[in-house]
DNA sequence: GCCGTGACGATTC
DNA sequence: CGAATCGCCACGG
């Protein structure tokens, strides 16, 4: 069925899958699209990411829960706002908590 | 087919 | 924790 996905399409993709109130991260993408060490490509896919596809970035954070540059998003504490007012919670640390609100895309693998 | 890029990941100091 | 470094991979030029 659909072949010429892109690495950067197919990653948008999954991006618009995110279920509300959940989070994954570029790794966990770049696996699920079989380059696990892709995960700076997902990075970049989302910075080139058109915004007419409304897609959830927001819900897209690194593997330890935190924002990278608050250059993204227009600022860490709009995306923490944008999160939390979606049900995902965060730790005093002032993360994500993963072990609530992690997302684990499709066909990871095995995802171990 | 090489080079630069980058919103990551992991490791090290 | 912060800063620095290396590795890894896909895209554009």
């Amino acid at each position: 069925m659909k072949g010429e996905d892109s690495f950067f399409q197919q990653v948008w993709e999954i991006v618009a899958c995110i279920p509300r109130g959940s989070v994954t991260t570029y790794g966990l993408i770049a696996r699920s699209l079989g380059s696990p060490g892709a995960a700076r490509t997902v990075g970049w896919a989302m910075r080139a990411a058109p915004d007419h596809m409304g897609l959830p970035c927001h819900r897209v954070v690194n593997q330890q829960g935190t924002l990278s540059p608050e250059a993204a998003f227009g600022g860490a504490a709009r995306q923490r706002s944008l999160l939390e007012a979606e049900g995902v919670l965060f730790t005093e640390d002032g993360r994500i908590d993963m072990k609530h609100c992690l997302w684990t895309p499709p066909g990871c693998m095995g995802q171990r």
